[in-house]
DNA sequence: GGAATATGAATGAAGG
DNA sequence: CCTTCATTCATATTCC
């Protein structure tokens, strides 16, 4: 059951399904390296350097085929659902998973829960043509009368599209009504 | 075991049909958006200034929803990633490492010669081939000197960081009326 | 076997 | 620019 290899060229239909692109069988850990994974998960490990991406790496490549990239995906997947399985759970904050983050002294992930909203730089690149409804995740927390001005040339420039495209769109952005062809020229 | 091979999920047929992403959280950018973005990004496009910005926007959105930080957010994403094309090929025959320690390979206690401050995470795995499905390779045609007039703050601004690392690519191909024509015969 | 679930993979979005 | 988080898709696995 361990004897996963390529499966073959699986090319499914979802050509335009957003992210689309699997063409290979994808990477099936096997019990020890999911074992390997899960302890250094359990030690605290969450998001892993190169150089500990490329042990970890060779190391599993003792147990199996793996690739760097899916120690990266496994941590990123894991640390991301065990704190989404953390939400159904109830108060008692003392909930901790990593409770041995100490044991191994592997990296000190600082915790930085800090979620500023602060949109300053892209505040302005929103209002195509419509209202845009920005996909707020929190919805509450998130208070984006914060940021009163620009306060760098990135935000003025970007203010000056704001402006310039709510005002008079009648730039000499087009020149040609947008055919199915496509010219490229409209740069 | 028995894969199908095709999973039924068969949307051809112009623009993002079979979406199922009709949350409209974040933008997904239809086939022919992506193919535009891709084009220019082959022609040697990286980092479009904020009048670029808006007219790919602006011509993006005739295939769909776009606003213009997604066509930055693009360009960010798609030049970072192609990057992480580094070669995580590594030769774990010769890994003394895998055979020794099964348990943790990270660093225990004294393995710690030099520590990362855990920077560089996502910076060692890679795709096996980007390649994706662009069959018009229209003679390779990178334009590295494609780069835009950097004339404005945000340019500036990442020309600092620019100038930094690489010698300064600074050129102006016209400043009377943007020709830059990409020939990208795709139609 | 098909639905439900678990999880690898991809990428948009944002912070710094 | 670099790093990280969030969301989604696709597929392997499990359950019924």
């Amino acid at each position: 059951m361990e004897m996963e290899g390529e499966v073959g060229v699986v090319i499914s239909g979802g050509f335009n399904a957003g992210r689309v692109g699997v063409k290979c069988g994808r990477w099936n850990p096997t019990t020890e390296q999911v074992k390997v994974l899960m302890d250094l998960f359990r030690a605290g490990l969450r998001t892993p350097s190169t150089e500990q991406i490329q042990r970890i790496s060779n190391h599993l490549s003792y147990f199996g085929k793996v690739e760097s990239k899916n120690v990266f995906y496994w941590f990123q997947n894991h640390k991301a659902r065990e704190r989404h399985h953390k939400k159904r759970r109830r108060g008692s904050s003392s909930d901790e998973e990593a409770e041995t983050e100490h044991k191994f002294v592997i990296s000190p992930d600082c915790k930085r829960e800090a979620k500023l909203s602060h949109r300053s730089v892209l505040s302005s690149f929103a209002k195509e043509e419509e209202q845009i409804t920005w996909p707020e995740r929190t919805g509450s927390r998130d208070i984006e009368t914060l940021e009163l001005f620009p306060l760098k040339a990135y935000d003025l420039e970007m203010e000056k599209i704001r402006c310039a495209r709510t005002t008079t769109e009648i730039k000499e952005i087009s020149f040609f009504d947008p055919p199915l062809e496509l010219r490229l020229s409209f740069l």
